[in-house]
DNA sequence: TCCGAGTATGTCAGAAATGACATAGGACGC
DNA sequence: GCGTCCTATGTCATTTCTGACATACTCGGA
């Protein structure tokens, strides 16, 4: 977005900013949700990987289909441990979980 | 151990064998445990780097000691979450976090 | 078009994690 | 000894996450 569409905007009423801005997100906050979003990432492509429907992985980690559409999905509700877990249970290791939160 | 002590153990009645056997996790789980054991030990480390007490680090999480205390003591009571909130409230990058992960 | 397999989304009762608090233990100086 | 600071451990009411379920959406193939 250009200086000159932004003010106008502004004078128009509207905020401009990112997203981060928007929700009011601390630091350590949206780098918990990138980490999160990464090892969604990491867990859908693993898991077509090994050519499993959302819900055999449910299965194998005792959730459910619905559960782990949000995992994929980086739904907030869904916890770091379950993400992990999962990951785990699809064969991942130590370095590869480091991997995915890292970056490539 | 030797061999022998096993076997005076075993015919005095005692299990031999590692406390994942004694638990008996599965390899996930034992995974899982580990990491969480990494992350506490780094938690730890870079609190006192910083000379934080435990309380201050409860504040500025908005949590409180004793929970600050669990977490590094791994306490099977404390989740992946708050562990990795707490070190990025301490200013743990994503690359930190995924070497603590990984090990050294 | 309809079906079927897979995925997404919403809801909710029950389970698990949480912060707060009390209190005990440990290490240090006085 | 006593006091102070920090850390460890236990308990508990409240908050948050969870699995289960229902239901909607998507996209191929017949």
């Amino acid at each position: 977005m250009d200086k000159a569409k932004q003010k106008r905007l502004e004078a128009a009423g509207w905020k401009v900013g990112t997203v981060q801005d928007f929700l009011e997100l601390s630091p350590e906050e949206s780098l918990l949700i990138d980490i999160r979003a990464r090892l969604a990432l990491v867990l859908s492509e693993r898991r077509k990987a090994q050519s499993l429907t959302q819900a055999e992985l449910a299965r194998r980690i005792r959730s459910s289909q619905s559960r782990v559409a949000k995992m994929e999905a980086a739904d907030g509700s869904v916890s770091l441990d379950l993400l992990v877990r999962s990951l785990l249970a699809l064969g991942t290791t130590r370095k590869e979980l480091a991997a995915a939160i890292a970056g490539k």
